[in-house]
DNA sequence: AAACAGGCCTAAA
DNA sequence: TTTAGGCCTGTT
């Protein structure tokens, strides 16, 4: 990956970047790990999404081994969307790792289509957030009920250096240029204030992770220095946060690449393509990224196969 | 209309 | 320690 240049015209901000591979923002944004980016239209680009992440909006498009951040510049892209994207990991060096510790062909099959997806660095607190959100629902009503909160208790973002119309058409979207809420505003809303807004049995849960982080009896800072099982009893100490969505939030918003989430999905993963006695410790230290390839797998390719 | 949606909690064996 | 129900809401 090659930094390329800074773009700046008519107030535009962006950084280009050549040579990426093993990126490609559709599988990224639609693998189910973040709720909060939409797809754009832009008819210079192939394809493009935008939304808010670390409490900015930006916009990410891709042409052929290209890909173009909007509303940034370099300094903040090498300090934090590098890091955000994934795009500071070897997913050559991560695929051949999983690999290597698996001849399981189904998953060799999952690397193989699977490629183009990384594990997004996101906000500790948005993810684990998010997942409570998540359990016992569906994608599309996840990703509206987020916007509604963002939309609340979230700030409305700079989108200066984005390109005007693109902008302007994804504001359409309730909440889609505001920042995700912090534990403060939450708690400020309240259980009732939450409940409101449909979250339903949720609210409870939301409230109580809020509360839990912003009294600082749950210090997710402290969360990335510890072991991946510790860390996952600590998030589990949380009212309505389980293993899975414990593991979620570590994958997605701890860079703990060996959590490793059991959904629905993947359980049916498990039980089709691998015998009785696996264990997500055999595939090593990147067994995270791997059940990320074998649930996009299952879900979205062989599902939409007919089975 | 009944079941289900990227789980978890609680009560009961 | 393990196992059924129930849960907000919305969609099919």
């Amino acid at each position: 990956m090659i930094f390329e240049k800074t773009l700046c015209e008519n107030k535009i901000k962006a950084v280009k970047l050549s040579g990426v591979e093993h990126f490609s923002p559709e599988l990224v944004f639609d693998c189910g790990q973040s709720f909060r980016f939409d797809r754009v239209e832009d008819s210079r680009h192939e394809c493009q999404f935008s939304g808010v992440a670390h409490g900015k909006y930006i916009s990410v498009a891709k042409d052929g081994d290209c890909i173009y951040v909007y509303n940034t510049n370099e300094d903040e892209f090498n300090s934090l969307w590098k890091v955000y994207f994934g795009l500071d990991r070897d997913y050559s060096e991560i695929n051949s790792s999983i690999l290597s510790l698996s001849k399981n062909p189904a998953l060799a099959d999952a690397v193989k289509k699977s490629s183009g997806i990384r594990i997004l660095r996101q906000d500790p607190w948005e993810a684990l957030c998010s997942f409570i959100i998540s359990q016992n629902n569906n994608i599309p009503r996840i990703k509206g009920l987020i916007s509604s909160l963002s939309a609340k208790c979230g700030v409305e973002c700079d989108v200066s250096g984005m390109e005007r119309h693109v902008a302007t058409a994804h504001k359409s979207v309730v909440g889609a240029t505001y920042s995700f809420p912090t534990p403060e505003s939450l708690v400020n809303l309240g259980e009732d204030g939450l409940r409101v807004l449909k979250t339903g049995f949720r609210a409870k849960y939301i409230y109580d992770a809020a509360q839990r982080v912003l009294s600082g009896q749950t210090v997710l800072a402290d969360i990335d220095g510890m072991e991946t099982k510790a860390a996952l009893d600590e998030l589990c100490k949380i009212c309505g946060v389980g293993p899975k969505v414990a593991s979620c939030a570590l994958l997605f918003g701890h860079a703990k690449l060996d959590a490793f989430p059991v959904d629905v999905w993947i359980k049916k993963v498990l039980l089709k393509y691998f015998d009785e006695d696996f264990s997500p410790e055999s595939l090593g230290e990147y067994a995270g990224v791997a059940q990320q390839y074998l649930f996009y797998y299952e879900r979205y390719l062989q599902s939409s196969k007919g089975e």
